[in-house]
DNA sequence: ATATCGATTATCT
DNA sequence: GATAATCGATATG
């Protein structure tokens, strides 16, 4: 074949950008349907792409857990506004996290990322994280959690706050490259006292990538 | 494998 | 001045 002399489809062709309407709904929903995309990232040096292998669904206004609960601060002000933009938080002095906004301008919604399983990039997803590849174990904690996977991707709030993740010339996109879920979990959130009960965290059934201990991956 | 604890700072009361 | 959508190290069964 003379694959090498033919245009080569770039990257992004392959794997079609979510719109701003994917993101103007119920965070449930969003979280749900999140689950399987793909997370990317353009870098001077290259590009990092993850699988969203676990999400969590903070509902606004209503739900006590969320950022947004007593109304609209400098700091969560973006998941006041329109879908689709990422809202990053700073938490215990040391971690980023990742969200996007969810539902139309003035309503407050959102979902957190918490794990992806690594597709492209994994070499410098790991040296972001100060880690090495030749421990085989460490694989599964380069993304796996809402820090690791923040610090691995480059995220932090000065830099990504605001961004628009349905834009074509944003650097931090989400794409659905066609990829199929076979069963998603739904439990218990994570790391949080108001409102843990509700059951709002999404994940693949079966992932390695999940974040937290291996019970929490099956059920609570 | 599970439990506990300290780190470290932006944000809000 | 207290709190927090976490992580990594250390201790213990």
């Amino acid at each position: 074949m003379t694959d090498s002399l033919m245009p080569r489809p770039r990257e992004s062709l392959r794997a079609l950008l979510l719109s701003q309407e994917f993101f103007d709904r119920d965070p449930r929903v969003v979280a749900r349907a999140l689950l399987g995309k793909l997370l990317a990232r353009r870098t001077p040096n290259g590009t990092l792409v993850g699988r969203v292998v676990e999400t969590e669904a903070y509902l606004g206004t209503g739900d006590p857990a969320a950022h947004s609960f007593s109304g609209k601060t400098p700091r969560n002000a973006v998941l006041f506004g329109p879908p689709g933009l990422a809202y990053v938080y700073f938490i215990y002095g040391n971690h980023y996290c990742l969200n996007v906004s969810c539902l139309p301008d003035g309503v407050a919604g959102g979902v957190l990322f918490r794990a992806l399983e690594p597709v492209i990039g994994i070499e410098a997803m790991a040296r972001a994280r100060d880690m090495s590849l030749s421990d085989k174990s460490a694989l599964k904690r380069i993304t796996s959690g809402p820090g690791r996977m923040a610090e691995a991707f480059g995220i932090t709030r000065d830099r990504d706050n605001g961004k628009d993740f349905t834009s074509a010339r944003s650097d931090l996109q989400l794409r659905d490259d066609g990829y199929r879920v076979r069963r998603v979990v739904v439990t218990r959130r994570i790391g949080i006292v108001k409102a843990a009960e509700e059951p709002l965290r999404y994940i693949i059934e079966g992932n390695p990538f999940v974040s937290g201990p291996k019970a929490w991956a099956k059920k609570t």
